[in-house]
DNA sequence: CTTAATTACGACCTAAGCGGTCGGATATTC
DNA sequence: GAATATCCGACCGCTTAGGTCGTAATTAAG
């Protein structure tokens, strides 16, 4: 219903973490699974994805780890979470393929497609270092985000 | 993955053909179910539960059926899919109740908490006779979502 | 060189949720 | 009272998410 998994929720942790400590050169999956009571295999397993996707650069070995591939701010939400979970579509059937049968008489699935655009824009607007700034987040995410609800939510009023 | 339900996808489906035959006092659900090739007792179900949850108006007995309790403009899709897969929450950890354990040291459902919103916001922005109006929707919603893209996108650039 | 730390990888398991079906009860019209 | 319908709960198979286990490869420290 909706929601992101747990896996991508852990990874965006990490990340965070490694965007709070730029003073270690590495951190071990161990480490930050212990920080937050994480699972520690399965958190090294998903750092191991992310280092597959370019996300992480990893350093095995005693006193390895992972450390961020880029600067914080260039990491977007959506590909640390296009890496983990996958492509997402908010519609159950991916129009691009054979998925579902209905697709030919199914008519929603257009104004639905736009629908997951602008979700996946607002993901792509957020990056691990907008996470990171504490308070009410201030990045150009926090703007956006803000502006999207003030104009929505004049709308929602006249909807209800 | 952050992808809605089939039983969302086939309520608004529902409701925008309802929308699309206003000439119609009212449709059965076998009816919908045969037009679209969806299983007809579980779009019964689901029109059930969109009635219980007051968007709908049903009507038992011979030539008896469903109709939009309100004006299609008047209903978004938030509501629907609210009435159909509860309430969502993008974290999977929902931060009003005990879920998770880790939910004191997790530092980034708060952040995670105004996307939701803004996703939100979208989702009620949207109603059913937005989805109705054919061609690419011309409603609040498709400005809305033109102009979240379009200021998002130059972030994005940014971002990549 | 041995040992400990750590990444890397794949098989596997379990519980939950989704999608769907069945059977029956109730209401309404003809 | 027969034909249509909505209603409602139980049930079920399948996929997937979440998590574990075991093991190999890599690196640094002693
Ligand atoms: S495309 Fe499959 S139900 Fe919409
Ligand atoms: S609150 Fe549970 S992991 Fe974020």
């Amino acid at each position: 219903m909706l929601k992101l998994t747990k896996k991508a929720d852990y990874g965006l942790i990490a990340l965070k973490y490694l965007a709070e400590h730029p003073e270690k050169t590495a951190v071990s999956a161990k480490d930050v699974a212990d920080a937050y009571g994480i699972p520690a295999q399965l958190l090294a397993k998903i750092l191991q994805q992310l280092t597959k996707s370019g996300l992480l650069k990893s350093h095995a070995g005693m006193n390895g780890g992972y450390a961020l591939a880029r600067d914080p701010g260039k990491i977007s939400t959506f590909e640390v979470i296009l890496a983990i979970d996958g492509p997402f579509f908010i519609t159950s059937c991916t129009k691009g393929a054979k998925d579902c049968e209905l697709s030919h008489n199914c008519t929603i699935k257009e104004p639905l497609a736009r629908v997951n655009d602008t979700i996946a824009g607002v993901l792509k607007s957020i990056s691990i270092s907008d996470l990171t700034d504490h308070e009410s987040a201030e990045g150009h995410a926090g703007d956006i985000a803000k502006i999207g609800l003030v104009s929505l939510s004049t709308h929602v009023v006249e909807a209800k």
